[in-house]
DNA sequence: CAGGCTAATGACAGCCACTGACAATTGACA
DNA sequence: TGTCAATTGTCAGTGGCTGTCATTAGCCTG
């Protein structure tokens, strides 16, 4: 895990300062109106450094998701096979938000992380990003569950076509939690599934009850 | 409709043309290696003139693309009101498909938007803005469907779910269309179609046949 | 049709994200 | 310890975008 080497454990230590003192700026006084500067400044390196260690101002703003979107992809391997492929996602999911915490507290306080995730969704350049990298992790796992299955996902609809409506949801929860006043991991979760348990119900052709 | 004065004639004719000029820059010459001075050279206006016609670089490439979902959506408000939710977004969307080519064709050549159609999708900025913009529809879907149906978009989940689900097999037809050879308007129909039909058997438990 | 009003434009200066190039520094390792 | 390679800082430059102010050009009234 670790690499022992000075120079790799400085290199560690440089990267994750930049994250949390840009995830300190971003959250306390909004995306925009930070600037890499700023945080090179408060991180004592220079703008070119940061830009070593992120390709972007928006990257360094999605450093911690993108742990917990690993996380979420290992807990979905490790379903059994013969879940049925949207039950699995939805495990998958379930049980990741259970183990998410300490991997993040590693890193930052989860509750900056979990006000970023609002900065995210709040701000409209960091939304974007948001949302195409979740199509990234969407190809991911239609080909994880497509080899799951057995099946080809090129030819066969089925794998993408789940795993859209699935993190449709996912992203809807996210949404609505967002905007919302309960900003625990706990409320997400439990967002998360009643919101899941809707989408057969959704899609059902009457309504009415 | 177009309103007299020269004025606003002059100012509608600017902007269309800076909008062709740009699909024609970004689809020959691709969206990053187009400058913004570039196109406002083309069109022979400064650079803050384009500013002023567009917030961002990014806003020109979606022109056509805005004129698209305003057309789904007014197909969707015309849905007789006894079709299930799923069924009368399917269906509108396929109906605005037969009719939007002669609307594109009024300001650029279909053509053109369909290669720019291909340039947002393989372009990660304008992916990104694309993907949110597609959210922004989706919420005001969701509360035409809610209304449509007499319930509450923030009480019931079903509306967000439906539309969730829906959109997000939308997107993915989007995707494989731009990756695909077959770059007609009928291509597109026919793939959305068959998605569209997917998504019932996507989400049972038990995929064999 | 003269002259005043206002919308639209151009010119300019400046901010910020980001990049290439080169020199200086600092771990690593023989 | 000295050499090598990785890391960093500095600097200059590009491109997207904005504020400001003077200029231009359609519009409208007398």
């Amino acid at each position: 895990m670790t690499v022992s080497g000075l120079r790799e454990r400085k290199k560690q230590r440089t990267r994750d300062t930049l994250v949390r003192v840009a995830l300190e700026l971003f959250t306390g006084k909004g995306y925009e109106r930070t600037t890499v500067d700023e945080i090179a400044a408060a991180v004592d390196v220079s703008q070119r450094t940061f830009f070593r260690y992120f390709a972007s101002k928006e990257e360094v703003a999605f450093a911690v998701q993108q742990m917990v979107e690993e996380r979420f992809y290992e807990a979905l391997v490790e379903r059994p096979a013969e879940e049925a492929p949207f039950d699995a996602m939805r495990n998958a999911v379930l049980s990741a938000w259970d183990t998410i915490g300490e991997a993040i507290e590693a890193v930052v306080p989860v509750e900056l992380h979990l006000r970023m995730f609002q900065v995210i969704e709040s701000t409209p350049a960091l939304l974007a990003v948001h949302l195409r990298r979740a199509t990234e992790m969407e190809e991911r796992i239609a080909r994880l569950i497509a080899e799951r299955e057995g099946l080809d996902v090129d030819a066969d609809p089925r794998p993408r076509v789940a795993v859209a409506a699935f993190s449709g949801v996912m992203r809807v929860t996210g949404q609505l939690w967002g905007r919302g006043t309960e900003l625990t991991v706990c409320a997400m979760r439990d967002l998360t599934e009643t919101y899941l348990d809707h989408l057969g119900p959704a899609l059902a052709s009457e309504w009415r009850d």
